[in-house]
DNA sequence: TATTCCCTGTGC
DNA sequence: GCACAGGGAATA
């Protein structure tokens, strides 16, 4: 389930697994993959050495001792399967990196809609993305200028990466029910007050997702959403019932008695 | 700015 | 069967 909190919590697991670490073996297990991963790609990485992962937006980083550079999209539901060279392969395994310690990282995706894509080091990476949520620089004056860029609702607008970074379909929802904001209300017409609180709002879901990617591989219970997949249950505010609607062809839930 | 498509799995 | 799934690039 990869939004931001989730792909932050990825990253750093796999900071963990690669980082000093030189991939020995770089595989591509499904034709999607292979598209963007072809041999010479494969045999390019093989040997060197991790220096550096990071994340921005949704996106991993993976920066290589020859310049290079890999990104990793999860999209709809990819995650890291961390096991040992050699071993069956995790189900639905569609790149895997084997390294020098013996272990052997993959990428599981059912969808295989995930993405691994090789950068030279002469034209590494550009991103197309606004400041991350917890950027001190976003002030809610500087998220009102990009807002007022948009044309039509607030919601699929907060998906809109070069908006802010990393928001989904889920914490653009949970964001406007913290601010008690309707998602259809136009993004260039909010005001002041309002953008404060969707950002307020915006950094206290996505605090949640934190929490709850920590607590995922543990078996913890986790938070649960207010507003995401809870269509015809009672708000947690003022016990309306939640609605899901349409918009820009994802669903949107929330509150039309006290989201306004 | 909305739709279509990329894939496969799940739940009704 | 069919609708739907958290993303994003490519389209009209």
């Amino acid at each position: 389930m990869p939004e931001l909190p989730e792909v932050e919590y990825a990253a750093r697991r796999l900071r963990r697994a690669l980082r000093g670490r030189t991939i020995v073996h770089l595989r591509a297990h499904h034709p999607s993959q292979r598209r963007t991963l072809g041999a010479a790609v494969v045999r390019r990485v093989a040997g060197k050495m991790v220096r550096a992962v990071e994340r921005r937006g949704k996106s991993q980083l993976v920066h290589l001792s020859d310049g290079a550079t890999l990104v990793v999209h999860f999209r709809m539901n990819g995650d890291w399967d961390f096991g040992r060279s050699g071993t069956a392969l995790a189900a639905h395994a569609r790149v895997s990196f084997d390294l020098d310690d013996g272990k052997r990282v993959s990428l599981v995706d059912s969808r295989a809609l995930c993405t691994v894509r090789w950068y030279a080091p002469d034209a590494p990476p550009v991103f197309k993305l606004g400041p991350e949520p917890e950027d001190p620089a976003l002030v809610p004056s500087a998220l009102r200028a990009a807002l007022q860029r948009k044309r039509g609702p607030i919601k699929p607008a907060l998906l809109d990466q070069s908006v802010v970074a990393g928001v989904g379909n889920i914490y653009a929802a949970e964001a406007c029910w913290h601010a008690r904001i309707s998602p259809r209300a136009p993004a260039n017409k909010l005001s002041l007050p309002r953008v404060a609180r969707l950002l307020d709002g915006l950094r206290s879901a996505l605090a949640d997702g934190h929490t709850n990617a920590a607590r995922y591989h543990k078996g913890v219970r986790e938070v649960p959403f207010n507003v995401y997949d809870r269509e015809g249950e009672p708000c947690n505010r003022c016990g309306r019932m939640i609605r899901r609607i349409t918009q820009a062809g994802r669903s949107t839930y929330f509150c039309a008695g006290c989201q306004r």
